[in-house]
DNA sequence: CCTTTGTGATCTACGCTGTATAGATCTACA
DNA sequence: TGTAGATCTATACAGCGTAGATCACAAAGG
């Protein structure tokens, strides 16, 4: 075994995990496993990790340093706000069983505070007012992160082939969607709605900025 | 006990082990638990539940229900849309364990159908065209559930007070957290804000609607 | 009245989980 | 060579979800 740093050894532990989670699966992490991975005892991930929960807390670390570069890009406002949110979306399909994490565990580490900032960074350069800035960082990453967690989860798109009988079965119960039946037919493009979602919100945010 | 029929011996288990979800955390919600509250042995509840899984998506029909007075009232299509969203987020601070899962969990039942069908209302006599009611749908759905869920995890207001000593730290990595210290040092409105969000979705569906 | 049938709850057990605690093994320096 | 420190291992425990077998008891048939 190479000899490395603690630190580097903990990259180690948390990009095995990474890497197990992405093959088989939130539920297949288990310690164990992952110890098995890095070819260790489980009691040897501890003085590393901590305990499971601060290895997740580490996953989602590594997540976010994986949009680090999109965040530092250079560009006018829009073009740097677009990449953020697009690679946001990106880092989602990379890995979905880990990123729905990124919405339930608070990350406060560095790198969460490079990737705001870079938000901050241009909705400033937008013209808007600073008391409205951090309410639209969060307008916008709750749109990202949400919107990616229900591509990836399925809540926009349940598997079930039933979906469409179910909504006939329901009947008068629901006839807003007889009435969008020919649009509810089509299967969306989610590239196009995610753009276009970010379309929307980008005016929102021209809406609140002031001239400069 | 008193002698109910299956379904409703299964609403019994699933209020219990809502119950026990808002007491305690949704980490104390084992099946031994559950059975315990209900005064039961732990597999007496399959024949009712099926098992953890579908106890879970029965725990998210069941915060669904909760959200049909809202989504059934009257009224113009801004005041449909406003109320169901601003019962949504209600319906987080009740139940903020369970919540989450709304975002993990799709549904396909009734309620959820019947849920989605009065957005599509109120998008579609507001005049938005039917080729964008889903997507809009999604936009407002994904915002109330986004939002919601990212102040109950505390994402939005992580509470390490060391933040603005880690964003002083981080120095000039952060740029624009120094040129927003003033804003970022008064704790945000979490009603304003989210009414505030809503609003700016619902000029996001105004610029999408045509006169009719 | 006794027996049979069926149904719901229970009991026991298995493999898995996270992790506390204690012990072993090896490296590097006096 | 002896010892200190760091690193990994071994063992154990309580709890988890749930498969499988068993039990208790109410209603129905002879």
């Amino acid at each position: 075994m190479a000899e490395l740093g603690v630190e580097a050894r903990r990259r180690e532990i948390l990009t095995a995990a990474l890497a197990l989670a992405d093959e088989r699966g939130l539920d297949a992490l288990s310690m164990r496993a992952v110890a098995a991975r890095v070819g260790v005892t489980p009691m040897a991930l501890y003085p590393y990790v901590g305990n499971k929960d601060a290895l997740l807390d580490g996953l989602v670390d590594l997540l976010l340093a994986e949009l680090l570069p999109a965040a530092a890009a250079p560009g006018a406002w829009d073009v740097r706000l677009r990449a953020i949110a697009h690679a946001g979306r990106a880092l989602a399909h990379r890995h979905p069983a880990v990123y729905p994490l990124l919405l339930s565990r608070p990350a406060i580490t560095p790198d969460a505070v490079r990737l705001v900032d870079a938000l901050y960074g241009a909705l400033l350069t937008a013209g808007v007012p600073p008391a409205q800035v951090p309410r639209l960082e969060r307008l916008v990453s709750t749109y990202v992160l949400g919107y990616a967690v229900g591509e990836i989860t399925g809540r926009f798109a349940p598997a079930d082939p039933r979906r469409h009988a179910r909504a006939e079965a329901a009947g008068s119960a629901a006839p807003s969607h007889q009435e969008l039946s020919g649009v509810l037919a089509q299967p969306p493009d989610w590239d196009a709605e995610f753009a276009a979602g970010l379309d929307d919100l980008l005016h929102v945010i021209l809406n609140h900025a002031q001239p400069s």
